[in-house]
DNA sequence: TATTTACGGTACGATACGTATCGTACACGT
DNA sequence: ACGTGTACGATACGTATCGTACCGTAAATA
């Protein structure tokens, strides 16, 4: 009894290659930009990595979640926090981040490919929520409680549609392709909403002065 | 030269039975009902239906096409026009509308399971916006052009914008998950879309009465 | 040294796709 | 009536990809 009941109670056998872990996760990688990830089989990131399948299919279930950790590492350290200034200031320079990270890149790609992704795979739908939608909304509200805890939005708005608002726009762009992510939409949408929250809550009338 | 340059030259050879383009659509209805987009087999439809796999796929070149001219024939009809009173009115009638069709309904599985295929399906993408996503938003825009024309809002706003915020909104709860189409979401949505246009564009000042 | 688990390699069963072939059925024009 | 062109049902086929099973070997612990 000197390891009582440690949170790893001991780990027998041979244990994981951290290595192949590693390989698996850079050939993921490396097709998603090559193929995108529909055209991404499991058959050839084993080939990539110099790994056989079963070592894939031990980690992860899925195509789906094998890509989901690919993609979430990279993607949510390059979302940078933004509390510097107003709240319209700061929805406006989250939104721009986004709109960089996805906007034609590898990442946008593979991003709209996993939201397809997870509504095909019910498994997938519950660590995407968990894992993505969840905290990056965690995230996001922070804006948004600031504003009311700075006494410039009235406490009674609900930070849920504000996000919905801002990301829904983002996202519908994104997704239908309709029209092209511009910085003039984001300036538009964010004044939009910033503006519409002020009028509907008169609560707080301070803090008019932006930038 | 009795009929010169008609339309339709001369329909030459056996004609393609109406009656098994109606089976194949009405199959496909069925099954999408009781299994979902994703585990609809074309095998399945083809049985269901008493028709030959080849009588399918002389039609509609894949699975995502096929389901799109069952779904959207359906889908259109029940979207009716909602231009009666102010702009607010208008689009809260008309998101109350959209929800209602979509939300715990087969509909709404249909679409997001078609949202998630044109990720996949560069064809039926070109297909969806040209006959979805364009004639859709031709109609919601004429909610907004309305409200310009009545001196109900500035010229000067995006009406594109506008309908990206309001259906953005909806289509990422739809998407996401994260949160239910509640009433109180439509009504806040629409709420602070239309204040925030009147705020952000003062130069139609009239009509501030809604309902 | 025995046990346990991971490993690479590879074969395998299961689906589902979309195409091809065959002989038959139905339209039109002559 | 007959010939031509196309659609039809039936069905076989090749391809792709998935996820699992099995082998003998490697690397760790007890």
């Amino acid at each position: 009894m000197t390891e009582p009941s440690n949170s790893t109670p001991a780990p027998r056998g041979r244990p994981r290659s951290e290595r192949s872990h590693r390989a698996i996760i850079d050939a993921a990688n490396e097709l998603l930009t090559e193929r995108g990830l529909v055209d991404l089989t499991i058959d050839e990131v084993a080939l990539r990595a110099k790994v056989s399948k079963a070592t894939i299919y031990r980690r992860w279930p899925t195509k789906g979640t094998l890509v989901f950790e690919a993609f979430s590492t990279d993607f949510l350290a390059r979302q940078p926090l933004h509390s510097g200034g107003s709240l319209r200031a700061d929805l406006l320079a989250a939104l721009r981040a986004w709109i960089k990270v996805v906007e034609g890149t590898v990442t946008g790609r593979t991003l709209v490919g996993l939201i397809a992704e997870v509504q095909r795979d019910p498994q997938l739908a519950e660590i995407w929520r968990e894992r993505f939608v969840g905290p990056v909304r965690d995230q996001h509200r922070g804006m948004v409680d600031r504003a009311v805890e700075r006494g410039e939005l009235s406490s009674d708005i609900d930070p849920e549609v504000v996000l919905d608002l801002v990301y829904g726009a983002a996202y519908h762009r994104l997704l239908q392709s309709h029209l092209p992510l511009t910085d003039r939409f984001a300036q538009t949408v964010v004044n939009t909403v910033v503006a519409g929250l002020r009028a509907n809550h008169p609560g707080a009338a301070s803090r008019t002065s932006d930038d």
